[in-house]
RNA sequence: GCGCCCGUAGCUCAGUUGGAUAGAGCAACGGACUUCUAAUCCGUCGGCCACAGGUUCGAAUCCUGUCGGGCGCACCA
């Protein structure tokens, strides 16, 4: 907030400047303000002289002697503006304007960091979209836990969130679901079967068809169709799955089932209008759109000899009632193995006219699970394959998603088993939290002890002058701004290293200072820097979905 | 062979649209509990930011190439 306010200033210092003809508007929005890691290089640091001296071929120090001179009259923000290294202009801000943060932070309470530049913005976030043809894996977790902190994040910055998950009951593999399940029902009664090659080897198809046997009896041995098996099976698998979902604190505003597309007609008319515009053609019996026009190696086939599409087609028209339906942002979080589709749904949105510049996709890559310092192996057909279930049942829902948000999306996690399952020390998840607990424990104790906050306006916080309260301080006027970036770009992992931060700051600060002591003032000036500290704790904790405990 | 992602301390990773002397946790070693929660803190050790060029006032960050790892490259999803 107080950057927002310096940026603002220089804003009108760069202007007043281009209209006094001392510089062209040219370089305007170039420049930037940012925290100095140097405590000597003041509080914030810009490099505007540098970026329109480059510009206009003039000397950056003497670009930055001007600013100097108008910044010097921000006197309410500004204490002492001052040019450093090639033409640097840096800033120390008034501690009056750092405590004039806490009032802020401790009224708006919860709504502090929530913002409206999203300005309403209809955004589709799409995530989890697994098919449900068996429990939710690690990697599913991942983008289930990516997804929902980004919708998070998008919602508490004024944007309006639509959480989708997409599936498709209708393909082979849910055939091949079905035949599984049926082989394990006549398993079951003792009857001649065959289990489907490539079919689903999970104990999970076993429960589904004891289940069938428990409410059908025999009555189905003789069905020539998969169906009901099929039904059984998804009806069965998707329960768990969003049982799972909600047990990691997740729900989706809408399940869009892919099979809709095809009863609508909107595979067809896919084809149709893209044949219209001549970027699909027929060759060996199969239908090809012309990506090639758009900037790939090959075309792509969309529908198959048999008639039947491949999954780029739906994925297409799905995209395209995204943009129907009016959303101004679609987000798709797939994870890395998917990243073929990225290019053919692009190149189908532009192609029906729409702006692919809309869409963006978050990648993210594998999770791989480390035990006793050793890779987990897992696979899908083995019964080595440990589902996001488990895992939750063995760390719990706050580690399991504090972990998955650690790192950014595009790196590849390794998620420690014996790092998570420590109840102690080394794991960060607790780190947090028991900086909240802490906090909400010093209040507890100001209260046994007789010790009144009082009324924040009245309190003295010109009494917080140690370097370590400005910098908190500093801190707390930095999340709204934190908030906004990390829901922008979409990286809820930032949100993590902000607070482990301001959680350090804390717990550094409480071993070095009391907060409670026998100079009243002073002890309520502090309590309310410990308030304003919980806020934000808490504040980002509800963010990323994890619990913020009063005590632990 | 081609495309995307990654390569930063012994390990796991941060590093805001290029900024000033590259950070944190873990591990290792040494300290701090009669006082608000020691699930904490303080200190020490640890780096040719994979490598080589280029762009410029300035590069871990941008460009090119090389090497190494992951994921893709179907008329599977």
């Amino acid at each position: 907030m107080i950057k927002k306010r310096l940026q603002a200033s220089l804003d009108r210092c760069f202007n007043r400047g281009v209209v006094e003809g001392l510089w062209s508007a040219e370089s305007g929005g170039a420049y930037a303000v940012e925290e100095p890691k140097q405590v000597a290089h003041g509080d914030f640091s810009t490099n505007m002289a540098m970026i329109v001296a480059g510009r206009e071929k003039k000397n950056p120090r003497e670009i930055a002697g001007i600013l100097v001179g108008m910044m010097a009259e921000e006197t309410a923000l500004v204490d002492k503006v001052e040019i450093a290294g090639p033409g640097f202009v840096n800033f120390f801000i008034k501690p009056e304007v750092w405590h004039s943060v806490l009032p802020e932070v401790c009224t708006q309470d919860e709504k502090f960091g929530l913002s409206d530049v999203g300005s309403g913005r209809k955004v589709l976030v799409e995530f989890v979209s697994a098919n449900p043809t068996g429990p939710l894996s690690i990697g599913h977790g991942r983008q289930a836990v990516l997804g929902d902190a980004i919708a998070r994040l998008l919602s508490a910055t004024g944007h309006q969130v639509t959480r989708e998950y997409y599936y498709n009951d209708a393909g082979r593999q849910m055939r091949v679901l079905g035949e599984s399940t049926r082989a394990r029902y006549l398993e079951l009664l003792d009857l001649e079967h065959q289990f489907p090659e490539d079919g689903y080897q999970g104990e999970y198809i076993r429960e589904i068809a004891a289940e069938l046997k428990k409410s059908q009896g025999d009555s189905l041995k003789d069905v020539a169709e998969v169906t009901p098996f099929k039904e059984a099976a998804e009806k069965s698998i998707f329960a768990d799955i969003e049982a799972t979902l909600q047990r990691l604190g997740i729900e989706f505003d809408n399940y869009y089932n892919e099979h809709s597309l095809y009863d609508a007609g909107l595979i067809d008319d896919v084809v149709a209008t893209l044949r219209d515009k001549g970027l699909v053609y027929d060759q060996d019996d199969a239908v090809w759109f012309k990506t090639t026009e758009f900037g790939q190696e090959k075309d792509r086939v969309i529908i198959k000899s048999t008639g039947e599409p491949t999954y780029r087609l739906p994925d297409i028209a799905y995209h395209r009632e995204k943009f129907k339906r009016g959303f101004d942002w679609m987000v798709d979080i797939f994870g890395s193995d998917h990243i073929a589709t990225v290019p053919d749904v692009m190149a189908g949105v532009q192609a029906l006219g729409y702006d692919p510049a809309k869409v963006t996709v978050v990648l993210h890559q594998f999770v791989t699970l480390m035990r006793e310092g050793k890779q987990v192996k897992m696979s899908t057909r083995k019964a080595t394959f440990i589902t996001i279930d488990e895992l939750v049942d063995e760390v719990g829902v706050d580690v399991v998603r504090f972990f998955f948000l650690m790192r950014k999306a595009d790196s590849q996690l390794e998620f420690d088993l014996n790092l998570a399952t420590q109840q102690s020390q080394e794991n960060p998840v607790y780190y947090m939290q028991y900086g909240h607990a802490r906090l909400a424990s010093i209040n507890r104790k100001a209260i046994e002890k007789g010790v009144d906050r009082g009324v924040l306006a009245d309190i003295p916080l010109h009494r917080l002058v140690e370097p370590e309260e400005l910098h908190l301080l500093k801190a707390l006027a930095a999340w709204p701004e934190l908030v906004e970036s990390a829901a922008l770009g979409l990286e809820p992992h930032r949100v993590v290293f902000f607070m482990q931060d301001l959680a350090a700051q804390f717990h550094s600060y409480y071993n070095k200072h009391r907060v409670i002591s026998d100079d009243l003032e002073l002890s309520q000036a502090r309590l309310w820097l410990a308030e304003g500290i919980r806020v934000i704790l808490r504040n980002g904790l509800n963010l990323i979905g994890v619990d913020a405990p009063e005590s632990m």
